[in-house]
DNA sequence: GTGGTTTAGTAATGGCCATTATGAAAAGGT
DNA sequence: ACCTTTTCATAATGGCCATTACTAAACCAC
């Protein structure tokens, strides 16, 4: 029984992860989040609690809704695949929306008072967690053949990762999609090839 | 004539400068600034202006204090010693002081409120310089032979930004300088050869 | 010394921030 | 129809923010 909720609770969610991903969590106020929302303050904090609490599930939706393409990478066949689909993808959702550039883990709080501190390690918990699956991928591939002996997993993933995040900086600096695929090009054609495969160009 | 200023301007930039480093534009309150100073608001107004000039005062420091190497790497005879010099010293700026670890220019304002827009456009601006600077040296770099006919400046510029961006973004995240080491060797294992040399791994 | 001028430090100002108290409105079970 | 429960919207609360009057102190020229 009682009043049913009168906005989507989903939606009201999407709205609110757009403003984070373009402003960053302290950069996001309540009235921007009740513009973008049509929802009044204490409707949002009884729907999702206060902000940081809102925050995490945006995170959280964005990366099952936006951040889908890591697990699809990770099955792919090979290490080179699998980096060439992460980036291609990074460089593509970054450049997708004019209205919010780059990724929001990077931008939501590479910096900010004390205060954010927690959400801030929430990011880069979750940051991590995909840096160890790509690299446990890089792993496997070794063992494969699909990576060479000499190949060290570890700065493996860390450059994929680490040239993903340069192209959500530039992005937010205004790079266009083609620029930024012209990065992942580069950063695909140092790969190195294992014993069954060899290099060449990205497609 | 009147009274003398009783505090050092330039140890006090310096002191803002690492609290915008870590906290970043918007993250930073007067609060924090006159704590790190020793310097009262009032006198910081008055040396300074307001904060959005301390900033870009703080800014330019951090180019002349912090990215020297940048045109120090400019002057170096090959391309690929200026990219794994600008590598190199990223990895090390990013990772040198721990109470303010990745990029100021970066930190800054990846993201924000509205009102920091003018900020965060003259971060865009001046990161947006040490690319051209770059994609210039390497235009260079292939009319003398030393990047292949094939070799694209504006792309490679592009790379080598990124991947510095990235590494601040993970210096960020609490990666050690190893690490960052790990990802510019990685990146810049295999560098266009022009014709007159051959590539290798690098130090 | 004295007057003019610049700085220092205290404390005020107005605005925006996240959060929530308050009471009206809507729904469903009995 | 009434009572309980949940949601809604207005508006308040207290805190922190950047910015600045204002007063006292320090300095130089004369």
């Amino acid at each position: 029984m009682g009043r049913h909720r009168e906005f989507d609770v989903e939606k009201a969610l999407d709205a609110v992860l757009c403003v984070f991903w373009r402003k960053g969590y302290e950069g996001a106020s309540y009235a921007d989040l009740t513009e973008a929302t049509g929802v009044e303050r204490p409707a949002l904090y009884s729907a999702f609690g206060n902000k940081e609490a809102l925050f995490r599930q945006a995170l959280a939706r964005y990366y099952e809704r936006y951040l889908d393409f890591i697990p699809e990478a990770l099955q792919l066949p090979t290490a080179r695949e699998v980096a060439a689909h992460i980036l291609y993808s990074a460089a593509d959702l970054h450049t997708r929306y004019s209205r919010h550039t780059g990724c929001l883990g990077i931008n939501g709080v590479l910096a900010g008072s004390d205060e954010a501190e927690p959400v801030r390690q929430a990011l880069i918990d979750a940051r991590a967690v995909g840096e160890v699956q790509l690299r446990e991928r890089f792993e496997r591939a070794k063992a494969e053949g699909d990576l060479p002996e000499t190949a060290k997993p570890t700065a493996l993933a860390a450059f994929v990762m680490a040239v993903s995040h340069g192209m959500a900086v530039q992005a937010k600096a205004g790079f266009s999609r083609d620029m930024l695929e012209a990065v992942a090009e580069q950063a695909l054609s140092t790969w190195p090839t294992g014993s069954s495969e060899l290099s060449g160009q990205s497609p």
